[in-house]
DNA sequence: CTGTTTACGTCAGCCTTGTTGACTTTCCAA
DNA sequence: TTGGAAAGTCAACAAGGCTGACGTAAACAG
């Protein structure tokens, strides 16, 4: 393998792309997208006192409502004891509420309320937003690129919770 | 509106690549990859007792040897304070050179060492590793929509320096 | 020459968000 | 029934953002 995976008909075989300069560019594009990327949510966060952590947080429940705070640490990859700081404020807040397992009492199941449901949704048209533009401008053909090369740049495990939750409906 | 800006040739005029799931998904991937992509680094500099702060700061003294205290923060985009604890300890470790300017004194212009060019060298070989593998894996027609899309995503300003980088030689 | 602006550094203090360690409560298995 | 494992909480610390205030030296404008 190694023999440029799929190389359909743009570079060719000349491994152009992997050049050390190509990879430098790709390493400052991932640098000052990222920034773009947060821009937008962030902006709304501060406003409320809320910070990153909030909106992973409000993300990743508002995906699989009633998840435990155990599957969501695995997601966030952080300590629980970094998301339950995170957390009881949201609770604090009324913008998650977090109910006791019926089956196994040591469990807290979460979800998002109407509130919480509101700000996911402010915060995720703002992403989106930028998203949606860059999509536009770039075209099919890249996005479908974008989404290859990001896939394989995860790690195995996180990478497992990305498919996990599948594109669209099906 | 947003009658699909480029729209190659791939989805066509459906625009099936802007639904809300594949906003959605395109989002995620950006949480996961950026975690994949500053794990490599991240682990180099633990062990030194560096964070991503110093990891940036070398990064960006090493594209342009030199440069003043005031560029570096323009990219960072962080406060003088934040910069300069780091930058403090990186030149007390001897990383990290600070020369006054000879034209205007007031100005310091910042230069790698040589061990400073070694940790540099390891952690953007270690953070390259990563971008070849994806790089290959997903083949050179990804790479540039990968590109094309991460360019599109950024702000206007952080475009510019993006840009002011040129490509590899040319 | 004088006053203002610029570039840089520093001290102090705050906040978010990561960490580890110690502790309860609950479940389950021996 | 008892002991360990698992889920979650509380406490304390560190990194690295931030603001604000201040100091110094050099440049520049009048």
């Amino acid at each position: 393998m190694a023999e440029g995976g799929g190389a359909g008909s743009a570079g060719g075989e000349n491994l152009l792309f992997l050049t050390d300069e190509q990879l430098r560019k790709g390493i400052e594009a991932m640098f000052f997208a990222y920034r773009g990327f947060t821009a937008d949510p962030d902006r709304i966060l501060e406003a409320r006192g809320y910070g990153r952590a909030h909106h992973r947080a409000i993300h990743f429940i508002n995906r699989q409502e009633g998840q435990t705070v155990n599957t969501l640490l695995a997601m966030l990859g952080v300590t629980k004891q970094s998301l339950n700081r995170v957390l009881r404020t949201l609770i604090e807040d009324g913008l998650v509420e977090s109910r006791v397992g019926r089956k196994d009492k040591r469990e807290r199941h979460l979800f998002l309320t109407e509130a919480g449901r509101a700000l996911e949704r402010s915060l995720t048209e703002a992403q989106r937003g930028r998203m949606r533009a860059a999509y536009r401008t770039a075209g099919p053909e890249a996005v479908a690129g974008f989404r290859q090369v990001l896939e394989a740049m995860m790690d195995p495990d996180l990478r497992r919770h990305y498919q996990s939750m599948k594109d669209g409906g099906s």
